[in-house]
DNA sequence: ATCCGTGCAAAGTCTTTGCAAATTA
DNA sequence: TAATTTGCAAAGACTTTGCACGGAT
């Protein structure tokens, strides 16, 4: 279940980045990039420690001021998403091909399901609309019950092989 | 523009409060009650130092400590409600008596206005249903900019003063 | 050559926790 | 009386920052 990141993806994202980068007067360091294809490779949420392990298993060391540094720009060049749940922490997703998505979280196993954000996002225009407010973006989250849990209901945790569908979902 | 609290609404809150902590056979303690107070007294979104600075304004003197201990079960017992904003600081409001909402937030005067969220609660049990997921809840924000801002477009910040229409409308 | 970026460690924020003394039920 | 709370300060978790050295244009 690991999201494929095509070639063409990244040269892609590298070329954005390259070039927000360039007309920043900023450099586009082998760190950065390191970061960058990174990022990439991350199937779903990170936060700034998990990349920093994940970069350290595969021989790429950063400090984790570089990437702290870093994953603001990623971020404002569109190349990921910086998304909350429950937890206080900054986690980040990238989002440079995907369509954009809300999250549903399973308040018991953890469990997080995307969905297609279209509907919500109309909806959100037209109350912004009614309020004169010009909406540039939203911040969604069903918090609830996955199928699995709410069956399970009282009993133990389920454990998350037995509820793997078609539909993309991971653990907090 | 304070929101008005009546003694039957802190009444109610007192017996909810006291009954919440007996069942679980905590006590109602002086500092408790002045922590409840205070948090109904608070017209919107605060955070934990803006209580413990409000109080000691009025003389009610607690720790920090206290005050992040008793917020959890405030949150606990529907009195209160934690809401996320783009810093990840532990923010509550009161939800007592309040109809459900959800906020939009100015990204450029960082004016927060609230909206019914009835719309937004239909189209998440919608969508949640799709899914077979049981929807509890959810967080809803709409980013962008206030209708000041927006004709202000490029200029310097609109001073609040000048907008405030009849909508429920503050700072973070 | 100049300005930017990195690493490292120190400093910051916000929040949680350990403990002894003080309270509540 | 027995168990919970409080206040205080120390500890924590996460993030930001200062600085000297190294690197990019």
């Amino acid at each position: 279940m690991t999201k494929e990141v095509s070639s063409q993806d990244i040269e892609a994202a590298e070329a954005l980045f390259r070039d927000f980068l360039r007309d920043r007067g900023l450099k586009y360091t082998p760190e950065r990039r390191m970061l960058l294809l990174e990022v990439l490779n991350t199937p779903q949420h990170f936060e700034a420690e998990q990349l920093l392990i994940a970069m350290r298993q595969s021989g790429k060391r950063v400090a984790k001021a570089t990437i702290y540094r870093t994953l603001p720009l990623l971020a404002e060049c569109g190349i990921i998403k910086q998304v909350q749940f429950e937890d206080n922490l900054a986690r980040y997703e990238p989002i440079l091909g995907q369509a954009p998505h809300d999250h549903m979280v399973c308040g018991q196993c953890r469990r997080i399901i995307e969905f297609d954000s279209s509907e919500v996002a109309t909806l959100r225009d037209e109350i912004a609309a009614r309020h004169r407010f010009v909406a540039a973006g939203h911040r969604f989250q069903i918090i609830g019950l996955c199928s699995a849990c709410s069956e399970a209901e009282g009993k133990e945790r389920p454990d998350a092989t037995q509820v793997q569908g078609e539909e993309l979902s991971y653990e907090l």
